[in-house]
DNA sequence: ACACTAACCTGCAAGC
DNA sequence: TGCTTGCAGGTTAGTG
């Protein structure tokens, strides 16, 4: 579910219920997560205010007095803010409920997010490569970054030291853009094609957040409401399809064990 | 340093 | 109908 666009659609969507608000309660159902949930959270967090409410690459962060929660959806996981006596779903880990009466909820059926507490700098951020839509990615970094380097690209621009925030659904959106197969090694790719993939990156992030992210199978955003970007997706989830440009078949591959979908004809 | 694999976990769809 | 298999939006830890 959630890539760049769908975390920003996320915050977007519950930033207003809980920006400036008391965290009255919190309840954690199951602390068994990515990484295990502080037992302590409640005693930690009950009381503060939440300040504002901040995206790094996938993590969203929730700032309050005397440090920051850093939640992570992983694969499955959806934040949403609903109504206090809205009924229980299987997998509802997490429960905020804030001074105005809004409750966020944390669902995560397969358990790779993560919801961590620190007062200071939170460590899974301190290796990360520059946001994609800031000014500090662009052509010349992934021609730098990739020299010699015989990984493929695809796996190559979803390394989140070489740029965050680019998973799987838009490094192959992006690919088809640029006319680059997946399956390319990343150290051939000439200055250039960088510059053109570093933009149909950004272009094809930007859209998507436009949208409202992509919905494959059940992604809400904080109001429960789907993505409408799929309806643009032009390769992925479409091995076998013809290609929206050539009317060729579209192959698919695997590459670092994520199905990797292309036109060859298309994409050189 | 780099390239690649396995692992974490549940749900769902396809195939037999 | 029911069982088995494989696959899914991410990231890290471990191998060679």
């Amino acid at each position: 579910m959630p890539e760049l666009p769908e975390v920003e659609t996320t915050l977007r969507g519950i930033e207003s219920a809980i920006t400036g608000q008391v965290i009255r309660s919190i309840r954690v159902r199951q602390s068994s997560l990515r990484w295990p949930v502080n037992p302590n959270l409640a005693q930690l967090v009950e009381g503060q205010t939440v300040i504002r409410l901040s995206r790094r690459a996938k993590y969203l962060l929730m700032h309050l007095e005397h440090g920051s929660m850093l939640v992570h959806l992983g694969m499955s996981g959806s934040l949403r803010i609903v109504q206090p006596n809205t009924e229980l779903r299987k997998h509802d880990h997490i429960e905020m409920c804030m001074g105005n009466g809004s409750v966020l909820r944390f669902h995560d059926p397969r358990r790779f997010g993560c919801w961590l507490w620190s007062e200071g700098p939170h460590q899974q951020l301190s290796q990360l490569g520059p946001e994609p839509l800031s000014e500090d990615f662009n052509g010349h970094r992934l021609y730098q970054l990739s020299r010699r380097r015989k990984v493929a690209v695809k796996p190559f621009i979803m390394d989140n030291k070489t740029v965050v925030g680019v998973g799987n659904i838009y490094a192959s959106e992006a690919l088809f853009r640029s006319g680059i197969r997946p399956d390319r090694s990343a150290g051939n790719i000439s200055l250039q094609r960088y510059t053109e993939l570093a933009g149909h990156i950004q272009e094809v992030l930007a859209a998507a957040i436009l949208q409202g992210g992509t919905t494959l199978r059940d992604f809400v955003n904080g109001n429960g409401e789907p993505g409408y970007f799929q309806q643009t997706l032009a390769v992925y989830g479409r091995g076998g399809e013809t290609c929206v440009a050539c009317a060729g078949l579209l192959k698919e591959i695997k590459l670092g064990q994520r199905s990797s979908v292309f036109c060859p004809r298309c994409q050189r």
